[in-house]
DNA sequence: AGCACGCCGACT
DNA sequence: GTCGGCGTGCTC
């Protein structure tokens, strides 16, 4: 027998190996090998099993890594989905499906030392002192963990060595499982009561699971007969994926919750997807009160960034092993050997954290969509505030909506008022950070003693350095951008590189030296610092990346919240979601409009989301919340619409702009970057690969009414039906220089993103570009960096 | 990806 | 005469 293997370096080729009479029987497709390659020994996954290859003088398979295969048929198909729809070696895609203390050779159980006692036949005999206080301990706990013994006894191993040689108890080496979660007490909870809207949408859901049975009988069927692999649009069965959209508070994770325990029901199992950022503590909390108490212990496992090597092993095996049967993790939780898998739930499916930023750049959300149909499992998308392209996936009858208007319990939403700066900038000479409105609200909070959340996303003190003299200001040395300035470690610091420098006394221009520097703009440092002026009294706390250091600072400062220790609690970005506090009453929002001048066609959606789902935070107990946004263009389409807790009406404005620049979900993207430490070199390149991209793909300049592909295979055109490229720049990158590269980008645009990147795949093969310039195909990019 | 083989410049 | 530059090519 042989086996074909697919190796960890991206060659896009695979490689025969037999498989030794030792080892027969161990090795099946997905298994784990280490296998001679040249000179070296390298790590793959077995891909196909046969009796015979076309190859001679076929090497053994030196080793199988674990006792099972580890990439189960399911994960291996759509790991080759990955390679092939993003654009990526096939290896490179594999790669990323296995954990990485999964995958690594030494990633094992824990073994621990037990102590047992054995049977005493007749009288124990008379021990040493020390022996004898060991014995005694052993006896009265029957079993226990020799570290555990030793440091109780205040022993040495060899002491209890010694009664081992006795024939009084016994050592043995045991698996023992590790919890990261085995310190927290949780409570279980029992499904709530829905209202109207809950029940309906879960409805829904449930109904699509029942029915999934022909659905899934058909698909076999259909395959069987297809011969080549299809584009992805044409799996796309409508009515499988579901896009939840439920305003802030209106009780998805309930309806998350009881549909997953239908899945269980079923004999099924599910993945429940949230942000990094969201898998906190309370977060998980809540599933494992509804599964994993009582009888139900390991049901839900846990794959987030935070677990050490060791508990994401085995966090992983119990999934594997089926002895998990729900996971929720971040966004490569999304290649969970989940088998059956029922459901898959993708929390905040908005969020731009499921993209991969690096090979395979996938996004977890759309490989979600991707695996439910391959699976025949349903997919529930989930936000307060959908991305644009899953709400056209609804519009276009992809997927199916179900919306939840209404806050539970009566909550209403919150009073959102917009506050024009430019007024309150006329008599000052620069704008205030606080508008007289906000000042007023703030204090009525404080006397009230309610909470209040102002959110800047900007950390720092001051976003630059300037001389007003010379004109001088701080730069990176390594990036396009400015220094800012961080006045509580007295540093200059990029936010790109983090590179980091003292802060100059005088301007540093040795012809001017001028020591009256100006620092300009605003971030959550300075807030910080102008709070504590203007509400001396009030205690304030400020969480942001650079205060959010150690791994416990989150937990700490949210339960200081929580407790009514902290006032005001004033933030970037990692405040904005998911917080759920009764007594915040009042909202802030500094400065608004800061993203919306960024050159990128998604500003606009993010600037909407990020209000929303931050106005949000308010009013989540018996009193109304109240939010000010403060803005310098109060009248923009992204301010008004979430004001107005608006979804739709700003969908549908924003998917006209969208249509006619042919911006996604209109069309869909891939953006080419290219990237090297010379500038002229990297400029060079990209125009050679804008020439090669019109050569072989056309592109809108293109008027061939006719292409065909030539029998070399080489040039490729597309059908005239679907010619509908479009090619532009090559362009600097917006950041046009990071960590010293210099990037240049080129976008595409298309409706068959399918075709395109199997034609890039091709095409890419073919560039030879100068070996210290680098080129990145981003499918579907969500930064267009 | 690595590591070989391989064919031309400045050194002990 | 050798050490070493990185161009091309192969690894089942």
């Amino acid at each position: 027998m042989i086996a074909r293997v697919s190796l960890e370096i991206a060659l896009r080729k695979e490689f025969d190996y037999s498989i030794p009479a030792a080892l027969a029987g161990q090795v099946d497709v997905g298994s784990r090998v280490q296998v001679p390659f040249g000179p070296r020994k390298i790590l793959g996954v077995v891909t196909a099993v046969a009796e015979e290859s076309g190859q001679a003088n076929l090497k053994p398979i030196l080793k199988v890594i674990g006792g099972q295969t580890l990439v189960t048929p399911k994960v291996l198909k759509l790991a080759r989905w990955i390679g092939e729809y993003y654009c990526c070696a096939p290896e490179t895609a594999l790669k990323s499906v296995l954990p990485e203390a999964v995958r690594k050779e030494d990633a094992g159980w824990r073994e621990r030392l037990v102590v047992r006692v054995l049977p005493v036949t007749g009288e124990v005999p008379k021990l040493p002192k020390r022996q004898q206080d060991v014995w005694t301990l052993v006896e009265e706990r029957r079993e226990i963990l020799l570290s555990e013994l030793v440091e109780l006894a205040a022993t040495t191993a060899a002491t209890v060595r010694k009664l081992e040689d006795r024939g009084l108890l016994q050592i043995t080496s045991e698996i023992s499982e590790r919890d990261p979660y085995a310190r927290e007490t949780i409570l279980a909870t029992q499904p709530i009561t829905m209202n109207p809207a809950q029940a309906a949408a879960l409805e829904k859901i449930k109904a699509a699971m029942d029915g999934r049975k022909d659905e899934v009988r058909m698909m076999n069927d259909e395959t069987k007969t297809v011969q080549t692999v299809a584009p992805a649009s044409s799996f796309i069965t409508p009515h499988s994926t579901f896009l939840l959209h439920g305003v802030t508070g209106s009780g998805k994770t309930e309806v998350y919750l009881q549909a997953i325990a239908h899945a269980l029901e079923q004999g099924k199992g599910a993945i429940v997807l949230v942000p990094e950022i969201s898998l906190t503590p309370q977060t998980v909390e809540r599933f494992k009160a509804r599964f994993s108490s009582g009888k139900l212990q390991t049901l839900v496992a846990v794959l987030h960034s935070h677990l050490s090597a060791g508990e994401r092993h085995d966090e992983w095996h119990k999934i594997r092993q089926s002895r998990a049967r729900i996971v929720i993790g971040a966004r490569s939780a999304i290649f969970a050997p989940v088998e059956p898998l029922g459901l898959i739930i993708v929390d905040e499916e908005h969020e731009h954290s499921y993209k991969q930023e690096e090979a395979p750049r996938y996004h977890a959300r759309d490989v979600a969509v991707m695996r439910g149909q391959m699976e025949a499992a349903v997919v529930v998308l989930g936000s307060a505030t959908p991305s644009m392209e899953s709400f056209y996936n609804c519009q276009r009858g992809k997927f199916t909506l179900l919306e939840l208007p209404e806050r539970v319990d009566n909550q209403k939403m919150p009073h959102v008022r917009v506050v024009d700066m430019r007024q309150a900038m006329r008599d000052g000479k620069g704008p205030p950070l606080f508008s007289p409105q906000l000042k007023e609200a703030i204090t009525q909070r404080l006397e009230r003693g309610e909470q209040t959340i102002l959110f800047l996303n900007r950390r720092g003190y001051s976003t630059s350095l300037q001389c007003p003299k010379c004109g001088y200001v701080a730069n990176c040395p390594n990036c396009s951008v400015s220094l800012t300035y961080h006045r509580v470690d007295q540093k200059l610091s990029c936010h790109i590189c983090g590179h980091s420098e003292k802060v100059p006394a005088v301007c540093p221009e040795p012809t001017c030296k001028n020591p009256a520097i100006r620092y300009a703009g605003t971030g959550t440092q300075k807030v910080e610092e102008v709070l504590a002026k203007l509400f001396p009294k009030a205690r304030v706390k400020r969480m942001d990346a650079d205060t959010m250091k150690r791994k416990d600072d989150y937990r700490q400062v949210l339960g200081d919240f929580r407790t009514g220790k902290i006032d005001i609690l004033v933030g970037t970005q990692m405040i904005a979601k998911g917080l759920h506090f009764p007594n915040v009453t009042l909202v802030g929002i500094i400065y608004a409009d800061m993203a919306l001048h960024q050159p990128d066609f998604r500003a606009g959606e993010r600037t909407f989301q990020l209000l929303t789902q931050v106005a949000g935070r308010a009013g989540r107990g018996d009193v109304e919340g109240e939010v000010f946004v403060q803005a310098f263009t109060p009248f923009h389409p992204a301010i008004q619409y979430a004001r107005r807790h608006d979804f739709v009406g700003f969908y549908e404005q924003e998917i006209e702009f969208r249509e006619q620049l042919k911006y996604p979900p209109a069309s869909r993207v891939a953006l080419l970057t290219l990237k090297g430490r010379n500038e002229d070199k990297v400029k060079f390149s990209a125009e050679h690969l804008k020439r090669e991209l019109e050569k072989k793909l056309g592109g809108s300049k293109v008027q061939n009414p006719n292409p065909k592909v030539t029998a070399a295979g080489t040039t490729l055109h597309f059908e005239p039906r679907t010619l509908d490229l479009v090619i532009s720049g090559p362009a600097p990158a917006p950041l046009l220089r990071a960590e010293n590269f210099y990037r240049y980008q080129i976008m595409l645009r298309t409706r068959a993103m399918s075709r395109l990147s199997a034609a890039l795949a091709r095409l890419s093969a073919t560039l030879v570009f100068p070996d210290d310039v680098t080129l990145a195909v981003d499918i579907d990019p969500v930064d267009l960096g």
